[in-house]
DNA sequence: AGGACTCAGTTTGAAATCACAACCCACTGG
DNA sequence: CCAGTGGGTTGTGATTTCAAACTGAGTCCT
């Protein structure tokens, strides 16, 4: 237990911080819609399933935390679309690992979309430590609580 | 664009199974006191923020999907504890990549609590092709979406 | 024995969010 | 002219969330 807060405050992490971006209901299902190349507000909204209006609160957030950008395609009628930034793009990892878990801990019946790698095969993630570039095994890691 | 479904139903999605069970406000960080370990409920209602009532039903419905457990570590009083299931440690890489992300893209500062590899060095994820071992770069994947 | 305290919740009532449908405006296509 | 599309906004209830208070079994202090 890296720090237990004395007084009633949660506890500064960094995994909440990112949670406070992407950790509601329907943004990370936004984020994969752009990864899916899909652009526009109709299509994000059914693919998706989120109601109009909340889809247009997470949008503008997901704008103002940098994570995607809104950008007008048409000028006569005014059309947009959404584009995920270089902050969007460095979530794949977060949706690959998840897709990973879901599949074998959620999903029961085969993948209705894979990923295919360039080197041939499905792409299945696998987290290893950027530092010596082994994979993570149970038990490998130790908590460092920062001091102070 | 793998599959736009022609009716209003979102795409069926290994991703949205794996949010249905840890995408809502507080299950994610439930699961990060446990890898914490942090196991009793008063803790982890203080680390996380969550309020007491939200967070019984966010522990029923982790039990209820196997990702947690609830065990009685003391019969008078009746005291229980939660622990990781297999599929809870699971998630780890979900956690990592999460907290490498808010590190990069949302926090300013430097990280309150690190992990160390067994390696010597901290650990940061980097997310790999399981079947070529390769880490992951921009524009190496293609969707491919599974016939019906 | 009395009183304070702990743990794991449950209850309460107000506040915020959500879902759903309808509406709007600027076009386009027939 | 009329219907349809894209990208929303507005209004109305239903649902969820929240913070704080309360419970109840049991322990610790004195």
């Amino acid at each position: 237990m890296p720090t237990a807060p004395a007084d009633k405050t949660p506890r500064d992490c960094t995994i909440a911080d990112a949670l406070e971006v992407v950790g509601d209901r329907w943004s990370l299902l936004v984020v994969r819609e752009l990864f899916y190349a899909e652009r526009r507000f109709t299509e994000i909204a059914r693919n998706t399933g989120a109601p109009r209006d909340v889809l247009t609160t997470r949008l503008r957030k997901l704008v103002d935390h940098g994570v995607i950008a809104r950008k007008q395609y048409s000028e006569h009628p005014p059309r947009y679309e959404y584009r995920l930034t270089d902050a969007g793009r460095a979530l794949a990892p977060v949706l690959l690992t998840l897709k990973r878990w879901g599949h074998e801990h959620v999903r029961n019946g085969p993948d209705p979309v894979l990923f295919d790698h360039t080197c041939g095969h499905e792409f299945i993630a696998e987290v290893h430590c950027t530092a010596c570039g082994d994979p993570l095994d149970r038990g490998q890691l130790n908590l460092r609580p920062r001091p102070q």
